[in-house]
RNA sequence: GCGGGAGUAGCUCAGCUGGUUAGAGCGCACGCCUGAUAAGCGUGAGGUCGGCAGUUCAAGUCUGCCCUUCCGCACCA
C-alpha cells in the first residue's frame, strides 16, 4: 500500500547519502548563490542600516588562515543582522599602499632598500611596478573570499590608490590643518647612516639586528655651577652639616655608552624617586645615585672607596645648573633648532635653557651611576624629555653619521668615540672610561650601526588629544572586553604625537606645499584648490609621486614646491569610512561630495580584525574620527587573537608549518572550518590550529546536524507525511512538546550571544540542541519515523507519526535558519530542500529568511527541567548496567529511581515510558525518596547557610554529621523544620538548608550521583531470558540486513535455523521478529540459496528480499 | 625592561556574581549500543586548577609576589 505509493513517486526529499560531501553541496550553493543574486539581493533590500566596515587587506599577498578567522567573524554579524531585517552595506576594501608592496617589487627587482627616488624616471617605474604588484594575487582573493561564503560587494570596493579616495584622505588632513592639529616637528628614527636612509621596523628586522658588541662605558664628570644650586639642595645639604662651599669641584657623574654623542648633550636626567648623594670620591665630590656608590667605588678597586657626605632626593636636584664637556658646541652651532618646549612647559622660562639637571621617570639606577646623559636628538625619550624641558636642539653629526663638532669633526660616529675619552682624559673630566657588553642594533645589509637621528617629520597632535581619545574609547564595546581598558586604553592613555609621514615612494603623497625659503606651508585640501593654485586644471592628473611632485605655484613671490613625504598607510585605512564614499567639505564645512552615503554609514555598528590592529586600524580609525568627528567610529569590535600552529608556533614560512586555507576548504568544508573558527577558543585568544581539530568541531555539529537532515528525508521518502497538516502542538506527545520547548531555548539563547557578540557562546546553544536532537529526540523516536506508525490502533498512530515529522521538521528547519550565519552552506541545502513544503511562499534562501524569533509561550520550562531529570536518570541507568554487566538488550523486572528533589521525582513518575523504554524494563517505581532501603548522607546547603551561619558553618558540619540522618531526612521530606546541635549549640534549620543524599541500596544494582539515584531489580525470569534472545536475535537480523545492503524499507523472508533457548525465543516473539524486521514470512531449519545468511549465537539466519 | 593575554586531564578547551564531590570533547584501555549517523553511550586510567603567601566559615574563582608562555611596545643613558 504505502511502499505502492513510494516507489511510484519521485521522492520528496533530497536524497542525501550517508557520506556528506560537502565540497560538492558548497559548491552547488554557492552556484546557487550566484545564478539567483542572493547576496545583491539582500543589498538591494530595504531596512535600517546595521553598519559594517570592512578592514581593508593588502592584496599583494596571499590569503591565509587568519583571513579565514577575521572572515568568518567579519560574515557572521552581517549574516545575521540582515536576518533581522537590517540592510548591511558590505562594500569591499583594498589597502594598496605602503612597504609590504613596495619591498615586494624590490624584491622583483632586486633592489633592496634603494632609494627610488634618485631619478623621476626611476621613480615613475616603480610606482608603476607598486600600482601592478598590488593585484598579483587578486584572483586568489576573489576565489578564496567566495569559497569561503564570506559575502562582501568586491565589484565595488574602495581602493587606497584611486584619485578619489587619495582626494578623500587630502581633505581630513586639511582639516585636521585647520584645526591646528598637524604640525612639523623632530622624530627620532632609526638611519642606516652612510645611505642616509630611515628604516623602517620591518627592515630593521626583528631580533637579527640586534648583535652583541663591546662598546665604551663611560662616566664623566659634569661640574655643577654653584651658583645655580636650587634651594632645595641647598637646604637638605645645610640640613646635613655640608657646607656646599667647601665641595670644590662638586660634580655630576653622568654615564653613557655613546660618547660621541656627549658634545650634543643639553641635560642630565635623573629620576626624581631616587636618593642621589654627595660623596667624597677619588676625583672629587660628586653626585650620584645612592644605588651606584658601590658600583663607582668598584670602578677604582685600588682606591679609597666614595664617602657619603650627605643624601639628597632626586626631585630636588632639578635644574641644578652644570658645565658640559663641549661648551663651545653650542656657539659654533648658534644652536640648531627652536626651543620645542609645549605650552605647559613653565618653568622654562625662568630656568636656564639647557645644561642643568631634568627629572625623568625612566631614569634608573640598575646601570651606570644613576645619572643619564641626554642629547635629546638621538634618542627617542630623550627628544621628548627635551620638550618637555624646552631645551634647544644640539647636532653633533650630520644624517650620514659624521661628527660635525669637536676635533673629531668628519670622523665617523662611531670612531669619534675614542678620541673624546682621551679628551676628556685629559681635561680631568673622565671618571672612569670601561666597555659594556651588551646589544646593539645594527643594519644587516650595510653592516653598519644604526644611528638614531632626529629628523624633521610631519605630525598629528594626537598627544594633546589623548583625553578625548580615552573619553571617546568609553563609549566602545570591546569583544573581549579587556582591551578597552587594556592594550588599547593603556595605548590612548599613552598616546604620543602620530607621525604620519615617511621617507617613501608608494603612498598617499602629503598635500603640503612649502615655500622654497621654508617660511611657510599650504596644505592642499583638493585638487579643485590645487588647480586653482597652480593655475590649470589638475582634473586627471595621477596623484601620485612623481606626477604631483611636479605641480608647484607660487605665492607672494615665493615658489611652492611639495614636500617630499608620503602619508603613513594606516592613515590611508583610517580614512576609509569618508574616503570609501569620496566624501569632501569645503574649508567652510560644506559637504562637496559623499555627504549622504557617508552619513548613512557612519559610525560602524561593527568591525573586527586581529589583535595587531589595536595600533593600527583600530587607532587610524578612532583617532581620526575623535579629532574630527567627536566620536567614535565604531560602536562595537570584535578583536581576534592569532592562528598558531599546532605546538603554538608561529606559522611562518620559514617554518614551513603554514597551513593553506583551499585545501581545509575542500577537506571538510568551509563550514566546518567556520565552525572551528567561531568555537574552538574565546575569539580574543590565541587559536592553537591542527586539522585535527577542525575534523572535532565538524563532528561535533556539522556532521550531526547532516545526519539528522538525512534521517528526516530517508524516512519521509518512504511515508510521505503531509506536513502541511501537522497536528496542533497542544495534541503531540510530551517529547515532542519537550524538543520544541528545547528549540526555544536555542532559538532565545543562539539570539542572546548573537546581540552580544559572542560567537561562541551561541554557536555552543546551537551545537547542544543539534545534539539533544539528534541523540535523545531521534533515537528516543526512530520508531515513530518508519513504517507510519503501521503498529497499533492505525488512526491513532498514524497521527503520532504525522507529530513526529512536524516537530523533527521544524527543528531542522529552524536549526538551518538559525545556523545560517555560521554555516551559510549547509545551513541553505537543508533549508531550500526541507522549508517549502510547508510554506511556498518561504524565501527561496534561507539568507532571505526572517530570523526565528523566541516564543515564550511555545516554552515550557517546566518540561524541560522534567526531561532533564529523565535524561540524567537514564544516563545513570546505563552506567548501571555497564558496571553489573546487565546487556541493555535484556529486560529487566523493574528499576526504582528517585531524582534529586521532589518535583524531579514525580516527573520521573509521569515520564516513567521513556524510562522503561531507555533502560529495557518492565516497570519504573519511584523510589520514596526516603524509603528504608536506602541510607543518606547530609550537607549543609553551603550558599544557603553560609549567609546566615558564617564563622558557624564548620559547627553546622559537624552538627550534621552527629545528627540522626533518617529523622532529618523525615523532615527534610515533610517540609519540617528541625534542629540539630553539636557541642551545645543548637541549629534550627529549615528544609533548605541541608542536601539530603541517598546512598546506594545494598544487594542492588544501582548507582548515585548529585542526589539522583537508579537501582534496578535483577531478577530474571525465564521469560524475560527468552525476551532478552529474541531481541538480540532481531538486532542479529536487521545486522544481517545492513551487511547484506537491503533497503531499510525491502521486506525479506527469513529463515532460522536454531536450537536450544534461541530456537524457543524465537518461536515465542515470532511477532516481534517479523514485524521487527520487515519479515514476510519467517521460517525455521536450513535454507538454500538465500541472499543473506550470518552466524548467530545459537544458529544461523537466512535472508531473502522479497517484492 | 614595560604593558596585555594565557597557564585547569596526554591534547583542545568549559567552569556565571567565591559555595557542596572541578567538567566536556578528542586520544588511550575495556565494555555497551546501533535499520539515520565514519555516529552514540558507559567505565577506567589520567588533575598539588603554574608556584608561594594572604583575605574568607569557604578560593580554580578575590589580593599580593614569583615562574612559564604568547602578543604588543621599548631596547635606553
Amino acid at each position: 500500500m504505502r511502499d505502492d505509493q513510494a516507489t511510484a513517486t519521485a521522492p520528496l526529499f533530497r536524497e542525501v547519502p550517508t557520506q556528506p560531501d560537502y565540497r560538492a553541496l558548497e559548491a552547488e550553493i554557492l552556484d546557487f548563490w550566484k545564478r539567483e543574486r542572493v547576496f545583491e539581493r539582500t543589498q538591494e533590500r530595504d531596512g535600517p542600516e546595521f553598519v559594517f566596515y570592512e578592514g581593508p587587506p593588502t592584496a599583494n599577498g596571499q590569503p591565509a588562515l587568519h583571513h579565514v578567522l577575521a572572515r568568518s567573524f567579519k560574515d557572521l554579524f552581517p549574516r545575521y543582522k540582515t536576518m533581522r531585517g537590517y540592510h548591511v552595506t558590505r562594500k569591499g576594501g583594498w589597502d594598496t599602499h605602503g612597504l609590504p608592496v613596495e619591498i615586494s617589487v624590490e624584491k622583483k627587482l632586486g633592489l633592496l632598500g634603494r632609494n627610488h627616488g634618485a631619478s623621476r624616471e626611476e621613480l615613475e617605474e616603480f610606482n608603476r611596478l607598486c600600482r601592478e604588484s598590488v593585484w598579483t594575487t587578486i584572483q586568489d582573493w576573489n576565489y578564496f573570499t567566495e569559497r569561503l561564503g564570506y559575502w562582501v560587494d568586491l565589484g565595488d570596493p574602495y581602493v587606497t590608490y584611486t584619485n578619489d579616495y587619495i582626494e578623500s584622505v587630502w581633505n581630513l588632513l586639511r582639516r585636521l590643518w585647520d584645526r591646528g592639529l598637524v604640525e612639523r616637528d623632530y622624530k627620532v628614527v632609526p638611519l642606516s647612516p652612510r645611505i642616509s636612509t630611515t628604516l623602517s621596523k620591518a627592515e630593521l628586522g626583528e631580533e637579527d639586528s640586534y648583535q652583541w658588541v663591546d662598546d665604551p662605558s663611560v662616566y664623566v664628570r659634569f661640574p655643577v655651577k654653584p651658583e645655580t644650586t636650587p634651594d632645595a639642595v641647598r637646604a637638605a645639604l645645610t640640613g646635613q652639616g655640608v657646607d656646599l662651599a667647601s665641595l670644590d669641584g662638586l660634580a655630576l657623574v653622568v654615564w653613557t655608552t655613546t660618547p660621541w654623542t656627549l658634545p650634543s648633550n643639553t641635560m642630565a636626567a635623573v629620576n626624581p624617586e631616587l636618593t642621589y648623594v654627595v660623596a667624597r670620591s677619588p676625583m672629587g665630590p660628586v653626585i650620584v645615585a645612592e644605588d651606584a656608590v658601590e658600583r663607582l667605588s668598584a670602578l677604582r678597586p685600588k682606591e679609597a672607596p666614595l664617602e657619603v657626605l650627605a643624601r639628597l632626593r632626586g626631585r630636588d636636584l632639578e635644574f641644578w645648573g652644570y658645565q658640559q664637556p663641549y661648551p663651545d658646541v653650542v656657539k659654533d652651532l648658534g644652536v640648531e633648532g627652536r626651543s620645542t618646549a609645549h605650552s605647559d612647559g613653565e618653568d622654562a622660562g625662568s630656568a636656564p635653557r639647557m645644561h642643568f639637571v631634568a627629572l625623568a621617570d625612566f631614569v634608573t639606577a640598575d646601570d651606570g651611576s644613576g645619572v643619564a646623559h641626554e642629547a635629546p636628538v638621538y634618542g627617542a625619550e630623550d627628544l621628548e624629555l627635551s620638550r618637555r624641558y624646552g631645551t634647544p636642539l644640539v647636532f653633533g653629526t650630520d644624517d650620514h653619521g659624521r661628527m660635525t663638532v669637536t676635533h673629531e669633526k668628519g670622523q665617523f660616529f662611531k670612531d669619534a668615540d675614542k678620541g673624546l675619552i682621551r679628551d676628556m682624559k685629559d681635561r680631568g673630566l673622565m671618571y672612569h672610561a670601561g666597555t659594556i657588553h651588551h646589544r646593539y642594533p645594527f643594519h644587516d645589509r650595510t653592516g653598519d650601526p644604526i644611528l638614531y637621528f632626529a629628523k624633521p617629520s610631519w605630525y598629528v597632535r594626537t598627544a594633546r588629544m589623548s583625553g578625548r581619545l580615552v573619553e571617546e574609547n568609553e563609549k566602545i564595546n570591546w569583544v573581549p572586553a579587556n582591551i578597552k581598558h587594556g592594550r588599547f586604553g593603556k595605548w590612548l592613555e599613552g598616546n604620543v604625537d602620530w607621525a604620519i609621514s615617511r621617507e617613501r615612494y608608494w603612498g598617499t603623497p602629503l598635500p603640503f606645499w612649502m615655500a622654497e625659503d621654508g617660511s611657510d606651508v599650504v596644505c592642499v585640501g583638493s585638487v579643485r584648490e590645487l588647480s586653482e593654485l597652480a593655475g590649470r586644471d589638475l582634473e586627471g592628473l595621477d596623484l601620485h609621486r612623481p606626477y604631483v611632485d611636479d605641480v608647484t605655484f607660487e605665492r607672494g613671490g615665493k615658489v611652492y614646491r611639495r614636500v617630499p613625504e608620503v602619508l603613513d598607510v594606516w592613515f590611508d585605512s583610517g580614512s576609509m569610512p569618508y574616503a570609501q564614499w569620496h566624501l569632501m567639505q569645503d574649508p567652510d564645512g560644506e559637504v562637496v561630495s559623499g555627504g549622504e552615503q557617508f552619513q548613512k554609514h557612519f559610525p560602524a555598528d561593527f568591525i573586527c580584525e586581529a589583535i595587531d590592529q589595536t595600533r593600527g586600524w583600530f587607532y587610524s580609525l578612532h583617532a581620526i574620527s575623535t579629532l574630527l568627528m567627536d566620536q567614535p567610529a565604531y560602536r562595537n569590535v570584535i578583536c581576534l587573537g592569532h592562528i598558531v600552529d599546532e605546538h603554538g608556533k608561529k606559522m611562518s614560512k620559514s617554518k614551513g608549518n603554514v597551513v593553506q586555507p583551499l585545501p581545509m576548504f575542500d577537506r571538510y568544508g568551509a563550514d566546518s572550518v567556520r565552525w572551528y573558527m567561531f568555537t574552538a577558543s574565546e575569539p580574543g585568544d590565541q587559536k592553537r590550529f591542527s586539522e585535527r581539530l577542525v575534523g572535532e568541531a565538524q563532528r561535533g555539529f556539522v556532521n550531526t546536524f547532516y545526519n539528522v537532515y538525512g534521517f528526516f528525508n530517508l524516512y519521509a521518502n518512504i511515508d510521505r507525511p503531509d506536513l502541511t497538516n501537522a497536528p496542533a502542538v497542544s495534541e503531540r506527545p510530551e517529547i515532542d512538546r519537550w524538543l520544541l520547548s528545547r528549540l526555544e531555548e536555542t532559538k532565545r539563547d543562539v539570539t542572546d550571544g548573537l546581540e552580544r557578540y559572542d560567537a561562541r557562546r551561541a554557536a555552543r546553544a546551537l551545537e547542544r540542541f543539534t545534539d539533544d536532537l539528534s541523540n535523545w529526540y531521534v533515537r528516543r523516536n526512530r520508531r515513530r519515523f518508519w513504517r507510519g506508525g503501521a503498529s497499533g490502533a492505525e488512526s491513532a498512530g498514524r497521527a503520532d507519526s504525522a507529530a513526529a515529522y512536524a516537530t523533527l521538521h521544524e527543528a531542522l528547519v529552524t536549526v538551518a535558519k538559525l545556523a545560517a550565519p555560521f554555516t551559510p552552506f549547509l545551513a541553505d541545502v537543508v533549508y531550500r530542500d526541507l522549508a517549502r513544503v510547508t510554506d511556498p511562499q518561504a524565501p527561496e534562501s534561507v539568507h532571505l529568511c526572517a530570523w526565528p524569533e523566541f516564543d515564550p509561550a511555545r516554552h515550557d520550562e517546566r518540561l524541560v527541567r522534567e526531561m532533564d531529570a529523565v535524561l540524567r536518570v537514564v544516563d545513570l541507568g546505563r552506567a548501571v548496567r555497564g558496571q553489573h554487566n546487565l546487556r541493555a538488550r535484556q529486560p529487566l523486572p523493574k528499576v526504582l529511581v528517585r531524582a534529586r528533589t521532589a518535583d524531579d521525582t514525580a516527573a520521573l513518575g509521569r515520564l516513567r515510558d521513556q524510562i522503561a523504554e531507555e533502560l529495557n524494563v518492565k516497570d519504573v517505581e519511584l523510589l520514596d525518596p526516603y524509603a528504608s532501603v536506602v541510607s543518606y548522607t547530609l550537607r549543609p546547603n553551603l550558599p544557603v547557610v553560609g549567609r546566615t551561619y558564617g564563622k558557624q558553618v564548620p559547627l553546622l558540619k559537624q552538627a550534621l554529621a552527629e545528627a540522626d540522618t533518617a529523622a532529618v531526612a523525615r523532615a527534610v521530606r515533610d517540609g519540617q523544620n528541625f534542629t540539630v546541635s553539636a557541642e551545645g549549640h543548637d541549629f534550627h534549620l529549615t528544609p533548605e538548608s541541608v542536601l539530603v543524599d541517598a546512598r546506594s541500596p545494598q544487594g542492588l544494582a544501582a548507582a548515585e550521583e548529585g542526589g539522583d539515584l537508579v537501582a534496578f531489580d535483577t531478577t530474571l525470569t525465564r521469560d524475560l531470558v527468552l525476551e532478552g534472545l529474541a531481541r538480540d536475535l532481531v538486532r542479529a537480523v536487521q545486522d544481517t540486513r545492513k551487511k547484506a545492503g537491503f533497503d531499510v524499507s525491502d521486506r525479506v523472508r527469513l529463515a532460522l535455523d536454531l536450537h536450544g533457548d534461541t530456537l524457543e525465543a524465537a518461536r515465542a516473539w515470532q511477532d516481534l521478529i517479523t514485524s521487527e524486521t520487515l519479515a514476510h514470512d519467517l521460517s525455521y531449519g536450513p535454507a538454500d540459496g538465500y541472499e543473506a545468511e550470518s552466524d548467530v549465537e545459537g544458529g544461523r539466519v537466512y535472508l531473502h528480499r522479497v517484492g
